[in-house]
DNA sequence: TGCCAGGCCGGGT
DNA sequence: ACCCGGCATGGC
């Protein structure tokens, strides 16, 4: 089963998910990084006390990481993501004078991606989301969920680490297709393809899903 | 109750 | 190049 199938299938059982605009590209950093290892429900929360406590990003650069901390708590880890948000905004403000990443759309992606995993506390994962929600550039966030239906699925090797795993899903899926096929992927490994197994009997898309008759 | 959630870093082999 | 522990809250 090609890329091309999987994508249709997912479409066929899913819907296809219309390109909408996300956050600004600094909201939306912020927003991946609450979210890093952590449920929708806790990011979000705490993404919107986060608002709710400092009414601009400057004034979360100068907070204190215990304030900071204590207005993300819900999120959970927010000791570590607080030290991060802070630093990372620290470090912006030095470097460009303004918290405004809007001039990652003049960067090819390669740079705009190493710029972004320049900084403390932000992966490939995070940068993708940047990258995909805020700036609509065809990069494909390789989240939990993502990489265990894409090897469950056969598209990669079962072995391949989450770092080739970016590699490789970024040669197979089609720059035009990697919106629809992001949010379908985590729609089926949220309801559908839970179990951590690379194979599994009941993942089912639709007759043709290679899972099936696995064990 | 115990396990897990849209990662990433630092230290060890 | 991998592997692993740490980080921490809220939902089920």
């Amino acid at each position: 089963m090609n890329i091309d199938q999987i994508v249709r299938l997912l479409g066929q059982k899913y819907g296809i998910p219309q390109w909408r605009p996300h956050a600004d590209p600094l909201s939306e950093l912020i927003q991946a990084i609450l979210s890093q290892n952590t449920s929708d429900v806790n990011s979000s929360r705490a993404f919107q006390s986060l608002m709710a406590t400092f009414s601009t990003w400057e004034m979360v650069a100068k907070a204190s990481v215990d304030d900071i901390a204590e207005a993300i708590k819900s999120g959970g880890l927010n000791r570590i993501k607080a030290e991060r948000i802070k630093s990372i905004l620290e470090g912006i403000l030095e470097s460009r004078s303004s918290l405004d990443l809007e001039f990652l759309t003049e960067l090819s992606i390669p740079e705009a991606k190493a710029w972004l995993k320049g900084l403390h506390g932000v992966g490939p994962k995070t940068a993708g989301c940047v990258l995909l929600f805020a700036l609509g550039r065809p990069v494909l966030p390789v989240d939990t969920h993502v990489y265990r239906v894409s090897r469950r699925l056969g598209l990669i090797n079962s072995k391949a680490s989450p770092e080739r795993a970016h590699e490789l899903l970024e040669e197979i899926v089609p720059p035009q297709a990697i919106y629809q096929f992001h949010i379908n992927i985590l729609a089926h490994g949220r309801s559908i393809c839970r179990a951590r197994r690379p194979l599994c009997h009941d993942c089912a898309l639709g007759e043709g899903c290679p899972s099936n008759g696995h064990s």
